[in-house]
DNA sequence: CCCTTGTTTTGAACCAGTCAAATCAAGGCG
DNA sequence: CGCCTTGATTTGACTGGTTCAAAACAAGGG
């Protein structure tokens, strides 16, 4: 498979290096990494990886419109393969843990906001906040523990 | 007018202290501002205040709900007195310059992605990116010099 | 006016991310 | 098949925004 992502790459005008096939290959696998995520992960592949290197490969592929990266306010910058679809993102405002949703209402009424103050608009950005389901389990056992409803 | 940011403050069951009341009337001036704008601003009537004062206060009304903290990726975070109304952003992708824009489709269609995949959301964030007015021209001028589409 | 408790202050520390210079290798060319 | 150009990686230092901890301070109830 390595191949699809070999000729990605070099359709987008980039060098073929194993930095990036193993970037790429951790995205794959953790569809929404971090930096730092990618950064162990990559390293199975290659144990002597540098974050810096990660980083410039993140900015390579982001450039040209391989990867995309998304910034979930008060988290370290999240980057995903799913690019091109307009799609957003359920944030877990417990454990940080995110999902992709589809837009909402069809094809994107978000992008045309009622008024644009002058703004000349070209993407919007939804982020849905609220808890996954595993934190939600969590938090009722806690109010149960306070005293929140019993059995 | 202070007295409103007083009755506001204990009402919410704060103290009414002069840090808290200069970081009021600075958000008051400037709707969308960084902590550092708020903290030279606040120095107007408190020149002693230091930045970790101004981090304090700010968590503190965010957390009672007198303002509310908004992180566009890339920038450092916003800070607005405009709470409960359900409103979003325009953000400038050349200079940062935010305009606050009421919910497109009215009510908040938002709210409700077709899939939770399992969460419970409690807020939809939108944020549209663009130009600004200013930057419109900046950027159109630019292209002239290289040779976009002269008069 | 005192005392309690929440605030401010001071100072240090943290982290994600960035920058710059030097080394290295991809892959076009001969 | 191997050189060479140019882009990619590496190394290392560094920044800016934000947070933490402990000590001094002041708001406002009694």
């Amino acid at each position: 498979m390595e191949t699809t992502w070999t000729h990605r790459l070099r359709e987008a005008g980039l060098r073929v290096t194993r930095p990036r096939l193993s970037v790429l290959d951790v995205l794959a696998a953790h569809p929404h990494a971090d930096a730092d995520t990618i950064v162990t992960g990559a390293r199975a592949q290659h144990p002597t990886l540098s974050p810096q290197t990660v980083y410039g490969v993140l900015e390579a592929l982001v450039s040209v419109g391989l990867a995309r990266r998304i910034e979930p306010a008060g988290a370290p910058a999240l980057f995903e393969l799913r690019v091109g679809d307009n799609h957003h993102h359920l944030v877990c405002r417990s454990c940080g843990a995110v999902a992709d949703v589809d837009c909402a209402v069809g094809a994107a009424p978000c992008l045309s906001p009622s008024d644009t103050a002058g703004f000349v608009v070209d993407e919007a950005e939804v982020v849905f906040w609220g808890l996954c389901r595993r934190c939600q389990v969590t938090a009722a056992e806690e109010s149960e523990t306070v005293g929140g409803t019993p059995a």
